[in-house]
DNA sequence: GGAAGTGATGTGACTTGGTAACGTCACTGT
DNA sequence: ACAGTGACGTTACCAAGTCACATCACTTCC
């Protein structure tokens, strides 16, 4: 598979994505066709659609992974585990996938995202996804109705809570924590806001 | 602004929605054109697109009102209210813009989006926009950060699984209740989850 | 009561997202 | 050597969505 000398460069869909992010950032989604992050990633419109299903996917590549990592820790967390342990445990296992290298780079996606309202929609759409699964795991491992949803929902609040204080440099600008234990945060005072309610 | 006997006939929308629900139901969403929904309901693609600002939007229009029923009626709860009193507020005002006759209509509606993702997507869009609508309130009225996105998203998930449950005819075939008696029962029965979280 | 204005619609041309059929060629395994 | 295979390019096409312009019932103002 050494594709190196080959006749195309390599990592074509790596080159896609920075050239989507590059393109969005500079001029806007919408502002930005796909024949131009084509070209600028030295391909055509065609080798585009096969590597994403659609142009907003460009930017939610690889995301599909995120609900099987959820589900799969729910699953291995212990019988004696509360509904919230497993979900604290889920979380644990999708951020460890958020490595601080990658922290730049999703700081420039989430802007890009917050201003287009197709990407919003879809980024909503990945959110419900991530509490479906979720959900899921936690019935498959004899949670009831309410309490599973509950408890999903619970987790995904506070997973992009963290998510946001990852990105964000106003908040705790020496500190400089892992998503993982600001995700631990989230979920402890999400817990303790509950007998506020 | 008497058009009953105008150029055109009147209730263009109004007759386009109902174009749209039954070719998506006929045919599927995507296997649908504009052009056939126009057509169905004697008039042009242009005229579509005055009305809605894209294909999905058939489905979902006049729920912008919704966000602003639910933080109305936040805003008007009693300075007493607890956060999920004032959810409970809300989830009354809004779901007494589903009077018993829409039952069938919503019914329809669910399953077309149940089986399209771009149109799932758009809804879930919609659902977080009732969750900010519904966080935005509640900080208004002085609720703190995580306690407000809690109580939000226990609302939202409450009105949710109250629709399911109006809309299903599999469960309760007897019994007939109203929007609202059910979603203060989901309310009820989230409440008394919290503790098994 | 006639003229100018308004507002909802139709027409046609256009851009762009997305699909599909088909050809090309480096690389792989036999 | 030789028949795949897989990733890519080329071309043509359909449908969503935009835009500029024309039409005409109805209204308003003089």
């Amino acid at each position: 598979m050494l594709y190196a000398m080959g006749r195309w460069e390599p990592n074509t869909r790596e080159r896609l994505v920075r050239a989507a992010v590059e393109l969005f950032a500079e001029q806007g989604y919408d502002m930005t066709t796909v024949n131009e992050i084509a070209e600028r990633a030295g391909t055509t419109k065609t080798t585009f659609f096969r590597h994403f299903p659609d142009k907003r996917e460009a930017l939610f590549a690889g995301q599909d992974t995120h609900s099987r990592l959820l589900a799969d820790a729910v699953a291995a967390a212990p019988d004696t585990a509360t509904p919230l342990d497993a979900v604290g445990v889920a979380l644990d296992a999708l951020t460890a996938a958020f490595p601080p290298e990658r922290r730049a780079f999703a700081a420039r996606l989430r802007v890009v995202i917050a201003g287009n309202d197709e990407l919003r929609e879809r980024a909503a759409f990945k959110r419900a996804g991530l509490a479906v699964a979720l959900t899921d795991a936690l019935q498959q491992r004899g949670v009831p109705d309410p309490t599973a949803d509950l408890a999903a929902e619970l987790g995904v609040l506070a997973f992009y809570r963290a998510f946001d204080r990852w990105v964000d440099p106003a908040d705790d600008p020496a500190t400089d924590q892992t998503f993982t234990d600001l995700a631990r945060q989230a979920l402890r005072e999400l817990r303790a806001a509950l007998p506020e309610l």
